[in-house]
DNA sequence: CTCCCGATAT
DNA sequence: ATATCAGGAG
């Protein structure tokens, strides 16, 4: 088990690079209300986000409220989000998340950690992206399928739960950090570090991976 | 742990 | 054909 400064020495490393090569990143979820960030967020899960952008500006046309969605068969939701993947789940969630919002919240999305987890279809992953997306707030670390992939590589962490995952960073990384951390990994994630075939050769931090280091 | 699921790159 | 994409619920 590496020590805690080593690991935390190294993520300080691996932020200044990409901090220099991104600079102050944001969300690359399209959106013009909290509620759409909700709604895209939850159609994010197992998608590209190119792909939940088509999808919600033509979405957001035709409904873009909880009122609207509450209103709105399960089957027209299913089908106005369908290419997302997962469309049965991500509908019946949108439509009962928006009527959680409506009766429990005056139809506003919620600024608390707990309050969001509460909702329909969101968790923490979903929670911390809002909440660092529209308030800058963070009591958490948004862990998806890139930041969960590349910590390990870089040797962050060595564990495959995400909410274990979210804590050990915690952890190691300054909570100034902890809401452009998610977003420099994500985006060498998908520039660089890409799952299916990585570009270790041309990857900035390949002297802090396990994978580049040997390239 | 499994299930949900279409689009895309390889 | 197969792996992967800003996960969450049961």
């Amino acid at each position: 088990m590496e020590g805690i400064l080593r690991k935390k020495e190294r993520a300080l490393k691996v932020i200044e690079v990409l901090q220099n090569k991104f600079g102050h990143p944001k969300c690359a979820l399209n959106y013009t209300t909290p509620f759409e960030l909700l709604v895209a967020v939850i159609l994010s899960a197992q998608c590209t986000d190119v792909r939940v952008n088509i999808v919600t500006e033509n979405m957001y046309k035709i409904v873009n409220t909880p009122e609207q969605f509450a209103a709105m068969p399960l089957e027209d939701i299913e089908t106005l989000i369908k290419s997302t993947g997962f469309y049965r789940n991500k509908a019946k969630n949108i439509k009962l998340c928006s009527q959680q919002l409506i009766e429990k919240y005056d139809g506003k999305v919620p600024q608390e950690m707990d309050e969001l987890v509460g909702l329909a279809g969101v968790g923490r992953k979903t929670a911390n992206v809002v909440r660092g997306e529209i308030w800058r707030l963070a009591d958490g670390i948004t862990v998806d399928t890139h930041v969960k992939r590349l910590t390990n590589l870089i040797g962050l962490v060595n564990e495959q739960d995400v909410i274990k995952i979210e804590k050990e960073l915690m952890k190691i990384i300054p909570k100034e950090y902890w809401i452009d951390f998610s977003h420099y990994i994500i985006l060498q994630g998908r520039d660089k570090c890409i799952a299916r075939r990585p570009k270790c050769l041309e990857c900035e931090i390949k002297m802090y991976c396990k994978h580049g280091e040997k390239v």
